[in-house]
Formats: C-alpha cells, sequence, structure tokens
DNA sequence: GTTGACCTTATACCTACTCTAAGGTTTACA
DNA sequence: TGTAAACCTTAGAGTAGGTATAAGGTCAAC
C-alpha cells in the first residue's frame, strides 16, 4: 500500500507519516523498486494507533511509551493506567487555567463600553501598572 | 535601566526582552557606551503591558494589535471589545476540546484493570481497527 | 586583582508539524 | 504517442514562543 492509501485509511496526512519516519517514531517501511513506500498491515496499524494516542491528546515521546507498551507482551496494565492517569492530571490543569484565563477575560469584556470612543477599560487594565 | 532589572520589574525573562526585541514587537532601546540596553519609562511599560496580555492568553500577533489600539488615541473601545470577544470563544473552543478528551480518557481509565496483567483495554482501544 | 554576576551576540534546540523547491514516476485522456 | 495531472522522492526552511549554549566583554565587591 503506498503512502497515499496509507494516510486515506489512517486519517494522517503523508507528510506528517514520512515525519514519523524521520523521528523514528514509526519503523521505515521497505521501498519498491521505484523508491515508493510500501506499507505492511503492521505499518499501517502502528500509524493508526498513532492516530488515535495523538487524537487523546497524547505527546509524540508519550506515543513513543505507548506504542512500546503496546508491542511489549509483558506490559502491566498498572503502567498504562498510570501514563493515562497523569495524561487526565494534565488536561484538568490546562482546564482550569483556560477557565481562570476566561473569567479575567470576561471580566474585562463586562467593563468595556464597546463603542465608538477610545475610552477602554480592557487596554487601561494591560496598561496598569499594578498587577 | 538595565535589562535585568526590567526582568525583575515586568515579570519577564531578560531573554524573552531580548527575544521581543529581534521580532520587532518592542522598541529596539537606546544603547550605553558599554553597549547594555538602557530603558526608558516608556519601553518597561510596553514590556509590562505584554506580560500582561500574554498571561490573558494573547498570542504574539495579537499582542501587536492590542499594543498598536494602545498606542492609537483614535481607537475605537469596541475593536478592543472585538478583539477580547473573539479570544474568549477561542478559549471555549479549546476549553470543550479538552473536555471531550478528558471524558474520552477517563472512560478508557475505568475499564482499565489497573494491575500487574498485560490485557488492557487502553492499549486495545488506541489498537482498535474501528473509529 | 580576581571572583562572580552581569551584559553582549549568534546560533542551536524544543514540539509537531507544514511548506517549498526541485525533481522523478505513474496514470488518464486526446 | 504525447502530455498534463497527480502522484512520489528528498532536503531544507518556516511556524510559535521561547529556552539553552557558547564565547566573549564589563562591572562591582572584597
Amino acid at each position: 500500500m503506498k503512502i497515499s492509501d496509507v494516510a486515506k485509511r489512517t486519517g494522517l496526512d503523508a507528510k506528517t507519516i514520512r515525519y514519523y519516519e524521520s523521528i523514528d517514531l514509526v519503523d521505515s517501511p521497505p521501498r519498491r523498486a521505484n523508491g515508493y513506500r510500501e506499507y505492511s498491515e503492521q505499518g499501517i496499524q502502528q500509524l493508526g494507533f498513532l492516530r488515535k494516542a495523538r487524537k487523546f491528546g497524547f505527546s509524540i515521546n508519550e506515543c513513543r511509551a505507548l506504542l512500546a507498551l503496546w508491542a511489549n507482551p509483558n506490559r502491566r496494565s498498572a503502567e498504562v493506567h498510570g501514563l493515562v492517569t497523569e495524561k487526565v492530571r494534565d488536561i484538568d490543569a490546562h482546564i482550569l487555567e483556560l477557565k481562570s484565563m476566561k473569567k479575567m477575560l470576561s471580566e474585562l469584556l463586562a467593563q468595556c463600553p464597546d463603542d465608538d470612543n477610545p475610552n477602554c477599560s480592557i487596554i487601561s487594565k494591560l496598561a496598569a501598572e499594578q498587577e
């Protein structure tokens, strides 16, 4: 199977697939006589795995760990559980940060007259000397 | 005032201040005889403005627009209001995405035995052919 | 006079791609 | 049979928003 077909099947961009190969995230597939990459079913599944893991928010390095666990028949499910638990914590922290940002911005919006005059409490707040 | 003092006062790293100068986000300050940057009150306030805008989540380019509005005595507060409103929408979209990711991961966690055995529903789910 | 803390520059590195250039190959159609 | 479009290849640069490193000059204190 050619790279464009793999791209269609996995939902990844062909360029992204080449990129994953260049950083040794996936095995290099064999080549046809013309130099084109020829993907095996196994290679395709690896890429599909990556697609899903990335969509779940795992970083490339976390994906590396997940791929290794996937390939390891002696893995302990607790290890996977730990990795994912930490990811959920990261996401929670991120959500809190965004909510705090949103709250501050909403407060600023409520005070801005939203008209043709230059007076704007948002700009004033950003320019304020005090925190 | 030297760059390290400006860093302390604004809360930005000295390297970040030089970086902002290198991308023309702020004006280049004059130099002392020894080559050191000498910051005026105005330069310091610009950097303080940036610090706050970045903390509110505005991108460098959005900061560029905000700085221009700040400097423009003929600005319309509605323009600032629009910029910030859009930012809040971005943040909302981001929060929704993270919540969806968290939900999916939490469902996976609930099904993972979290023990010494290799069977792990998380890995299975990532490896699954179907979406 | 020397140590340590500052300052300067240029450059590389980070994440996770994305794009461009410049070229070779394959496929479809007239 | 010719050619144009749609593939494929590589190397290298660009993106955001810094951070780190190297290699050096300067300043303040003891």
